[in-house]
DNA sequence: AGCACGCCGACT
DNA sequence: GTCGGCGTGCTC
């Protein structure tokens, strides 16, 4: 038996299988989809199988064996294992980073080195041998030591890496190598009555070739009673231990037992000394959400509106059928009660569900509701569990134990057999889109996964992306590829609170200097008399504290990247967003040496400082990311301001999102348009999605509310049809824009950046790409004309450019949009070129990153 | 990514 | 004349 193994080497010349046998004693463990450690080179790798074969093509003298299996079942599927093929070849990424993409981060492999002083060596005829100080030294630290990390070997003799190697050539020192995943299962001292059995944790067992698994065995079963019965007296806490032993023959952990009957460890620990009982550390589950209580809630009568969608969606299911359906559905609507329904058809038929939720809504609120409603069958995945929390969530679906994931981006992956439905919720959103490599969107690689599964998708939103809802439309002699599906009314029946535009620039004529106009002055002061609360959004993105001087006009910038610094209040640090550098804020000007510096801009936490000053005495909770990285740090603030211990909430993009607090009956968005000034094509769009979302927070209960928004310019289409709730008003408006201008939903993009330590070379190789992928985009343009398949074949290359950033870590960066359409694939072009362009760009060490459909051109 | 093999400058 | 710089190429 042969195995196509990807190995963990993320490079271009490694990006393809290699083969390997598969030893006798590893068939049947080394499936499709097994993550196993194979000899790679001088060295052991983790990889993943792709492909069993009974025969190979290479030479058997040149194959090498399968060492290890690493999981007792493949944490991959068949499924998942071409999907990461597909992803490789669709988003220009190493297929290995496409599979690590699916796996739980403490699957990723860790490699350590460790030294020893080889036995032979000390006792042979080294001794006969001069040794030089430095090798003493070496060889005394590491008898010292024993077993060294290689690292911290190098650390210590920092000046003789080339001894070390040739003490390690001449046998004196022998190296070893390990693979650990990043984490160890939790583990938990329990207690083993005789004769219990250990629950089977075979999950991350390693199978090594060789060696045969040998299974623990119990011994006899010695009468608890009849030991305890003969006890002295005053152990009567020991004999409370064997008789609840006796009573209850199953492992219990040791502090459920110490908890229980009010004992001791060292109570435990003594009949353990004595062989009476068994004490081992036993792998457990964490439980992020182990001391919750979650409401069960009853599937709620549904509205005609929602009746009708809901149909639908279940008829889509029933025929187990490939659909993704758009549910356009105003804030409030009552979406996410169909979306448990649907769910629940899909559990029925025996199928798994998945549900995407922006990372930032994935609140406690939104997880109650889908616990609530399937219990133990939910697994949750965001980035806020640790490492180890998201790894036993995902062991509950490998192990079966879970049929609902309802999770981040990340949680499409999720290494279902049966899936029958995916929802993403307020799809719109960017957090959907990856920046790091694999750049994939979660709604592609959920349209793929259904039509794999035959399931059903559905993307909902009030404010859906312009490429979604475009895909509802026909497209020339076809059904369109998405079907729409609307909810105009909300349930509850109260109507969207009105929303009014504050023209900051009248403000700043009538002499208001301040940030809050007199409109949302007096609103906030009429909600602190009323009691009543306030929620203040800053969009803050582009919208940084920068640090000028008002004499000269200088502005502090990083050293090392082309962007200003942001000022930090707390640490009164002036630090770059990019790269990390950091500098304490200057008195005085450097260039002109005036004493009027300061930061300009508004932060959230200006608009706090000037809150407190304009209100004496009001409760303010900031929420941005200084103030939410804490674990848990998000929820604390929500339920302060839940609770009323707050009169303003104020923060960023991820107050906009999703909450929904009774008391709320002002929203105050402070600068409507900085995202409008953004270098990106989206900015009209996402300025209406957030004005739409954020103005949805108000009065959603009983109390009415009202929305203000602040802005320069008032008369921007984005703001004018947001304020009044007008999504088709919106795409009516911006979709000439994006046609006239040839951007998406009219074709498709990719984004080519490179980067090099100096502009002239990174010109040249620029244009030289620029110019190649132009040639092979003509000739595919011919191709098709000639091939006369009417297929609608289109692309343009525009650049090169500077990036918007020109300049990153002390990397100049230029770019190339390719503008495309149609299926002969300009990725394809893209690989290609890029491809032919390999050689040089590790040769100029220059760097060449490719990001399809990107977010932003940046 | 590592690591080895291989061809040109400053040293015993 | 050698030690070692990192350029080039390979890993089943």
């Amino acid at each position: 038996m042969f195995a196509k193994v990807i190995v963990d080497v993320p490079a271009k010349q490694t990006n393809r299988a290699f083969d390997y046998s598969v030893p006798p004693s590893l068939q049947g463990w080394v499936e499709v989809g097994s993550r196993v450690g194979v000899p790679f080179g001088p060295r052991v790798l983790q990889g993943f199988v792709v492909e069993l074969h009974e025969t190979t093509t290479v030479d058997p003298k040149r194959l090498k064996a399968i060492r290890h299996v690493l999981d007792a079942a493949p944490p991959l599927t068949e499924e998942l294992v071409q999907l990461g093929h597909w992803m490789s070849s669709t988003y220009l990424c190493h297929e290995v980073t496409a599979l690590q993409a699916m796996l739980p981060g403490a699957l990723k492999a860790k490699y350590e080195r460790f030294v020893q002083a080889s036995e032979a060596g000390s006792a042979g005829r080294t001794e006969l041998l001069l040794l030089l100080p430095a090798q003493e030294n070496i060889l005394n630290y590491l008898r010292s030591k024993g077993k060294a990390k290689m690292e911290d070997l190098l650390d210590a003799f920092p000046e003789d890496g080339g001894l070390i190697r040739q003490m390690l050539d001449e046998g004196q020192l022998v190296e070893t190598q390990g693979m650990k995943d990043r984490l160890a299962t939790k583990k938990a001292l329990t207690v083993f009555p005789p004769g219990a059995h250990e629950a089977s944790e075979a999950a991350t067992e390693t199978h090594d070739a060789g060696t045969s698994g040998n299974a623990p065995g119990l011994g006899g079963s010695a009468d608890l009673l009849a030991i305890a019965e003969e006890l002295p007296a005053r152990s009567h806490k020991q004999k409370e231990v064997l008789r609840y032993l006796h009573e209850n023959p199953r492992p219990i952990r040791l502090t459920e037992l110490m908890d229980k009957l009010q004992v001791g460890a060292g109570t435990v620990k003594g009949l353990a000394d004595k062989g009476w009982i068994g004490l081992r550390e036993v792998e457990v589950m964490r439980d992020p959400y182990a001391n919750r209580h979650f409401e069960e809630t009853k599937p709620l009568p549904l509205t005609p509106e929602q009746q009708s969608v809901y149909d639908d969606i279940a008829a889509t299911l029933d025929s187990r059928s490939h659909q993704v359906y758009l549910l356009q559905g105003v804030t409030g609507s009552g979406k996410t009660e169909v979306y448990l329904q649907a769910i629940s058809r899909c559990l029925e038929q025996g199928r798994e569900a998945i549900v995407l939720v922006p990372e930032i809504s994935l609140t406690p609120q939104m997880v109650e509701r889908f616990k609530g409603r399937f219990g133990d069958e939910v697994a949750v995945m965001h980035s806020r569990l640790s490492l180890g929390e998201r790894y036993d969530e995902w062991r509950k679906i490998m192990r079966r134990q879970v049929r609902v994931v309802i999770g981040a981006r990340s949680a499409v992956f999720v290494p279902f057999r049966q899936l029958g439905l995916i929802i993403i919720d307020e799809e719109h959103e960017s957090s959907y889109k990856q920046e790091e490599s694999p750049k994939y969107h979660a709604r592609d690689i959920a349209a793929w996964r259904a039509r794999y599964n035959g399931a059903a998708v559905v993307l909902g939103s009030a404010t859906p992306s312009l490429e979604s809802i475009q895909k509802t439309k026909a497209a020339p002699g076809g059904k369109p590829e998405y079907k729409l599906l609307k909810m105009k009314s909300r349930v509850a029946g109260r109507p969207l609170p009105p929303v009014h535009i504050v023209d900051m620039r009248e403000e700043l004529r009538s002499g208001n200097r301040s940030m809050f106009s007199r409109l949302l002055h007096r609103g906030l002061e009429e909600r602190l008399l009323k009691g009543e609360q306030t929620v203040l959004l800053l969009n803050r993105r582009g919208y940084a504290t920068f640090v000028m001087c008002r004499t000269c006009g200088y502005v502090a910038g990083c050293p090392h990247c082309d962007i200003s610094l942001t000022y930090h209040q707390v640490s009164r640090t002036l630090r770059c967003h990019y790269c990390g550098y950091a500098e304490r804020q200057m008195e005085l000007c450097p260039d002109c040496g005036s004493e009027h510096i300061r930061h300009f801009g508004t932060g959230t936490q200006r608009v706090e400082e000037e809150l407190v000053k304009l209100f004496p005495g009001i409760r303010v909770i900031r929420m941005d990311v200084d103030t939410t990285t804490e674990k848990g740090s998000h929820e604390k603030w929500l339920t302060m301001f839940r609770n009323k211990q707050a009169d303003v909430l104020l923060g960023t993009q991820m107050v906009a999102k999703g909450l929904d607090f009774p008391d709320v009956t002002l929203v105050g968005v402070i600068a409507a348009d900085t995202v409008l000034n953004l270098p990106d094509f989206r900015s009209a769009e996402r300025t209406f999605q957030l004005l739409t979302q954020v103005a949805g927070r108000a009065g959603r209960h009983q109390l009415p509310g009202e929305v203000f928004v602040q802005t320069y310019t008032p008369e921007h289409y984005s703001v004018i049809t947001a304020s009044r709730h007008d999504y088709e008003g919106f795409v009516e408006e911006e979709l000439p824009h994006r046609r006239k201008l040839g951007y998406p939903p009219y074709c498709r993009l990719i984004l080519i950046t490179l980067t090099h330590e100096q502009v002239p070379l990174l010109v040249r190789t620029a244009e030289a790409v620029a110019q190649r992928l132009r040639e092979l985009g003509a000739a595919e343009q011919e191709n098709v004309f000639a091939s006369g398949t009417g297929e609608d074949f289109f692309m343009n290359v525009l650049g090169p450019v500077a990036s918007p950033i020109p300049r990153i870590k002390d990397r100049y960066r230029f770019q190339c949009v390719v503008k495309y359409r149609g299926e002969a694939s300009a990725s394809r072009i893209v690989a290609k070129v890029l491809d032919e362009f390999a050689e040089r760009t590790t040769k100029d060490k220059l760097t060449i990153s490719v990001d399809v459909d990107p977010q932003m051109l940046m």
